[in-house]
DNA sequence: CAACATAGTTTCATTATGCAACCACTGGAG
DNA sequence: CTCCAGTGGTTGCATAATGAAACTATGTTG
């Protein structure tokens, strides 16, 4: 097979997520549907794609259960593309994408807009990895260890 | 022009990230990176991939300033590619990823390994997005402002 | 120097992307 | 009901990216 390889059945869960969020189109999909956008053609316009395009990719995202079709909202019979949970779940990986941006860019001049915290208009802290204790950790601080094996329960 | 749409000059942190970033195997070539993988051959045969993409890539991250080229390490006349500090401040982000996948994922049982706390052996806790201040913020207590403009220094 | 390993490049078939054109359905005006 | 613009796609085709395998060029070992 000259596929494009998947990583569906990889067991390291940096190369799952990839499965469904990994291509040019897709976060930034999900950066939108957190802005509130909604409508197919909201999609397109904003983010000035190619409508096969963005077909092709909203259905990948429904069919991983990222984003869900309702019905309606504003009376009109059309149909419009909701973030599930999972879906609101990959928020901190756009801010971690973000501060990255913010920390390391070449050109930041070019960024346009800041995250804030709304209350108080500062900037967010950067994201940081902590112990279940509260310690803060630093990559060489971590490990990956095997998975424990699923205890039998029923 | 049919180019694959690049977002390099797009104002939005989130696209400039994905524009160094956004393919299916950058994130994994820094993932075996900062495990401590450094040469060519040990990229190809831990990832399974073709070695003209491969070759591809680390040029490409190498242009993105992400990893850099050093001469040797071991003694022999090969190079080897080093993650520069850009390379090693995208952990955040790798993090992310795996947690939204332990968090989400359809099949969790088939990931195989966990992040843990070296110290402890626990898991790490959850990335928290923080103000200033350290109140803890949801998606909903942020904004986007417009960066400042720089002030003119010089 | 012969033989083998490393680090790529080249070639070619397959897939994905992007643009434009086309089609189906909705909702409103007449 | 009919016409018609707007919305939400699909289809076709050209081009670009991907992937497997073959090939090349060094480096290294015996």
């Amino acid at each position: 097979m000259v596929k494009r390889t998947s990583f569906e059945g990889d067991s390291c869960p940096i190369a799952r997520s990839l499965e469904a969020l990994g291509d040019w189109w897709s976060l930034l999909i999900i950066r939108e549907a957190l802005f509130g956008i909604r409508r197919f053609g909201e999609f397109q316009s904003r983010l000035g794609m190619a409508k096969n395009i963005l077909s092709a990719r909203l259905r990948s995202l429904v069919d991983h259960g990222i984003l869900e079709t309702a019905p309606a909202s504003d009376g009109s019979a059309y149909q419009e593309y909701l973030l599930t949970p999972k879906g609101r779940g990959t928020f901190p990986i756009l801010v971690a994408l973000r501060q990255w941006s913010e920390a390391f860019d070449d050109h930041p001049e070019e960024i346009a807009t800041i995250l804030v915290d709304r209350a108080k208009g500062r900037p967010v802290k950067k994201l940081e990895m902590r112990a279940e204790d509260g310690r803060l950790l630093s990559p060489a601080d971590t490990t990956l260890k095997p998975r424990p094996a699923r205890r039998r329960s029923a």
